[in-house]
DNA sequence: GGCTTCACG
DNA sequence: ACGTACGTGAAGCCT
């Protein structure tokens, strides 16, 4: 007998849509998560089941509206259906590229065209398999002919149902399956059910009476709240009975005889796998479908192996001259023998004409004397700035402009920045097909270069790297074309990477007898305040140990908690300063973490960063934030205290080199700026363009009164909302922070909104365009994917909201930023200026000025930071001078 | 390695 | 009924 695999396409790609993240994407940004479920599920399901005939089926586009506000029981279909539907596209692709029948009548139900194919089926004496994730089908059973595999969860998790597995998964036999199913309901069809009938009472009904009428002429046996419910719902019940019986003789123009697969166009199919990288699909293919798709292979992978030349004293200057006429850009990878930029270089493998010259070694010994002409290359490496900086430390490299092509981790976290790591062998993996040969990298992913003695593995596990990213790079180029990515990358990112790399190297002065004696002071307040708060409790603990810090305050001196954390209450400043007042211990402990905080990160742990030459250097990572912003480790300069007069102490020992002062420039308000540029806000742009205070003018606005009769408080209310608009903040936030009921701060929110509507509406078409695309892309193309908006976790998918809100913002403003140190690092060198950029916080910049460069500095880099983009408001620009990072203020 | 707290923009 | 402001990095405790 032959056998027909019916499968339920809507069905089956919703389930691997819930069952698998919806991170899953390609390189240039296709969520696949449900595509590829689908697929691997059919796959398996033809390879399991060999049916001699198979179809597909869909119906309706998708969940409409109508469904997505009814099935609240299930809130995740609500935000979901935009990147589900995405892919039901593509799941037809798949179907028809593997020439696999479709059945699709619109104006019918799949379930329907399902039941009239399988009907057909039975009375032509063929087998048939349904598969879906849907019960209805249960009803069609049918031994020897109908049988259902049904989809429990996930994408591998099924069931076979003959007519015994029916029967004792439900109690029922299939043809009463109906009648049971009508007693109980179904949510998901916004169907509901008799109250207080589940599995076991609607097959005993069932099972008992047999029919509708049965049942309902009999309620008087039933218990009298099962009487009552069966006789309230029993309109219900019967609509449900008739909704649910499945119609077997659609007007269906098909013979299950007919339904075979067709010939398949490789090419066709390989292109479209090839697009959703689904390689790992592709050998699984010959074995699903036999001849029809004998032979298809997956491309080859590539493991990389390379032969390398070491290049000796002699040699140098004839390779480098080799390297020098290459057409091409020159593929290098850097060894250290620790933390790659900060620790010793051991050696730099090259490779030109894309992968396919001799992989050179310059030994450790011959860097020194290469590194100057290997910076004047075109370069494209893996993480480049390490190796920038470690050529600036050699001293080797002099004025030369380093000519970075592309540097394939930049390009990787411009390509998705939400993921988490962007090792090389990783990306050879997703982006190349190829991988890098055992052993070459670590389970975190960096290179891993053996016993570090310095040896031949050291410079074959680099020449192979090298040889890698020569791999990678024209792959990445062109997903960042595909993404429109190339202009943020080559005119903004890859720039960077040599301004970052000399700040790094330049580093910023420590006066460190300054620095020991500011961190003595707090290390013997830190211990009197300890005592008075061990004093206080009466009892001698540990006072950095929340844990026992709970057990103080609210067991032992009996306080009233504030707030919870995930392990218990919280106890930090804000909770603390509700208790002001109870307990001479709260004063004490808030001054105690304010100095202990102090001590440790900032005293103890910047003197713990300052190298040799009396500077710190700190690194900037441009792979890190989300958002597009930089940020700053060992240390991070980019949290040193400014707020408190006590913290503020520690940028009076940031300090510039003798002789030099000091330039901090800052960008005023940039990213409630950015909101009115986006926003397009009339009212935003005008009170900016006006040139007076901000927070001023949008009091004024909010609270409905005249720019000079803005008092205080309403100042700062309307500042709080500007600080807080960036962010998504809801009246609950507003109010904790202005310490004001909830209410009254929803009343704030509204009027500002009601004067600035356009920021509103702003919010919202982002958060909607957002969800519809499953990412979201700044002014200059910089894109974010946010998977949480397809959460299933109403919590989750909020916080991807206010996500998607602030991306757009704090992501312009940081493009924008870019843009400017791109800017003012190149009109120091093109003239020829002695003063160096030093650091970056955000929206400020800071550098060192040579006397004679005062005014020169001063003008070029208001004008450059002014003029980086052009906003619907002006960039305002706050500039000052000073002999510290503390004194540098207007 | 997770959690809490807190420094900055 | 629930939870409630984005983005970082560091220190210290605890399992």
């Amino acid at each position: 007998m032959p056998t027909l695999m019916l499968i339920d396409g809507n069905s089956l790609t919703y389930r691997a849509f819930h069952a698998l993240p919806t991170d899953l994407t390609t390189a240039s940004g296709q969520v696949t998560n449900a595509v590829f479920g689908f697929t691997s599920m059919l796959v398996n399901l033809v390879r399991d089941h060999r049916p001699d005939l198979i179809a597909v089926t869909f119906d309706r586009p998708e969940p409409t509206f109508r469904h997505e506000r009814i099935d609240t029981y299930k809130a995740n279909r609500a935000a979901a259906p935009d990147i589900l539907r995405q892919q039901m596209g593509l799941v037809r692709e798949v179907v028809d590229a593997l020439a696999l029948p479709v059945v699709d009548i619109s104006g019918y139900e799949a379930d329907d065209v399902i039941a009239t194919l399988a009907t057909r089926a039975r009375d032509a004496g063929i087998r048939t398999i349904i598969v879906t994730g849907d019960r209805d089908s249960y009803q069609l059973v049918e031994d020897p002919y109908i049988s259902v595999l049904y989809n429990k969860r996930g994408v591998s998790d099924y069931a076979l149902y003959d007519e015994a597995g029916i029967v004792e998964r439900t109690g029922v036999r299939p043809d009463q399956y109906v009648l049971y199913a009508a007693l109980r309901g179904d949510p998901s069809d916004n169907l509901p059910g008799v109250p207080g009938v589940g599995e076991k009472t609607a097959a005993k009904l069932v099972t008992t009476y047999g029919s509708l009428d049965g049942i309902f002429s009999h309620t008087a046996e039933q218990t009298p709240k099962l009487r009552a419910n069966l006789e309230s719902s029993e309109p219900q019940a019967r609509l449900n009975a008739e909704v649910m019986q499945l119609v077997r003789d659609v007007p269906l123009d098909v013979d299950p005889l007919d339904l075979r697969q067709g010939h398949v166009d490789r090419d066709e199919l390989m292109k479209l796998f090839n697009f959703l990288e689904f390689g790992s699909l592709v050998s699984r293919l010959a074995d699903a479908f036999g001849s029809a798709l004998e032979g298809v292979t997956a491309e080859q992978r590539e493991v990389i192996e390379a032969e390398l030349t070491v290049v000796d004293r002699e040699a140098l200057d004839r390779v480098l001259v080799g390297l020098e006429r290459q057409p091409s850009a020159i593929a290098v990878a850097g060894a250290w023998s620790g933390v790659p930029g900060r620790s010793p270089l051991v050696g730099i493998a090259a490779v030109a004409d894309a992968g396919n010259g001799e992989v050179l070694w310059f030994p450790t010994e011959l860097v020194g004397a290469a590194a100057d002409r290997l910076a004047a290359l075109r370069l494209i490496a893996h993480d480049a700035k390490p190796l920038l900086r470690s050529m600036l430390d050699l001293g080797a490299v002099g004025g030369n402009e380093p000519a970075l092509e592309l540097d394939t981790k930049l390009a990787a976290y411009l390509l998705d920045p939400a993921d988490a790591r962007y090792e090389l062998g990783e990306l050879l993996d997703r982006y190349a097909n190829a991988e890098l040969a055992a052993g070459d990298a670590a389970p975190d992913g960096q290179l891993d270069f053996g016993a570090a003695d310095q040896g031949e593995s050291v410079a074959h596990v680099t020449a192979r790297a090298a040889l890698g990213v020569a791999r990678l790079a024209p792959r990445l180029r062109d997903a960042l074309e595909s993404l429109s990515l190339l202009g943020l990358n080559d005119d903004v990112e890859t720039p960077l990477i040599g301004v970052l790399a000399r700040m790094e190297h330049v580093g910023i002065g420590v006066d460190v007898v300054e620095l020991r004696r500011l961190s003595d002071r707090l290390v013997g307040e830190c211990g009197r305040l300890r005592a008075q708060i061990v004093e206080d409790a009466g009892v001698d603990f540990n006072v950095n140990s929340t844990k026992q810090l709970r057990e103080v305050l609210f067991d032992r001196l009996g306080l009233t908690p504030q707030k919870k954390t995930k392990t218990g209450y919280s106890t930090d400043a804000a909770s603390l300063e509700k208790l002001l007042g109870q307990h001479d211990i709260i004063e004490h402990l808030l001054a105690y973490r304010e100095v202990e905080k102090l001590r440790s990160t900032y005293g103890e742990g910047l003197l713990a960063e300052v190298a040799a030459d009396g500077r710190i250097h700190a690194t900037f990572n441009q792979t890190v934030a989300r958002t597009g912003r930089l940020s700053s480790d060992a240390p991070n300069l980019h949290n040193i205290p400014v707020r408190s007069e006590e913290g503020r102490q520690f940028r009076r020992v940031f300090v510039p080199a003798a002789g030099h002062e000091f330039l901090v420039a800052d960008y005023n308000q940039i990213e409630l700026r950015c909101i009115a540029h986006l926003a397009e806000d009339p009212g935003l742009i005008e009170s900016f363009r006006s040139g007076r205070d901000i927070h001023n003018e949008t009091a004024a606005r909010v609270f409905g009164v005249d720019p000079g009769a803005v008092s205080i408080e309403q100042r700062s209310k309307a500042k709080m909302v500007s600080y807080g608009l960036a962010y998504g903040m809801e009246a609950y936030g507003l109010g904790q922070r202005l310490n004001i009921p909830t209410d009254e701060a929803q009343i704030i929110l509204d009027a500002y909104f009601e004067a600035f509507p356009a920021v509103k509406s702003y919010m919202e078409r982002t958060v909607a365009e957002a969800r519809e695309r499953g990412y979201t892309e700044t002014l200059f193309g910089r894109r974010r994917r946010i998977p949480e908006l397809s959460s299933s976790n109403y919590r989750i998918r909020q916080a991807g909201e206010r996500q998607a809100m602030n991306a757009g913002i704090q992501g312009l403003a940081a493009d924008i930023f870019k843009v400017a140190l791109v800017r003012i690092d190149r009109a120091l060198r093109r003239a020829s200026m002695a003063s160096r950029l030093i650091l970056q916080v955000h929206d400020e910049v800071l550098l060192e000025v040579p006397p004679a460069e005062h005014d020169a500095a001063d003008a070029m880099v208001r004008h450059e930071m002014g003029d980086a983009f052009d906003l619907a408001v002006p960039l305002e620009v706050n500039l000052a001078f000073g002999s510290t990072w503390a004194d540098a203020k207007a």
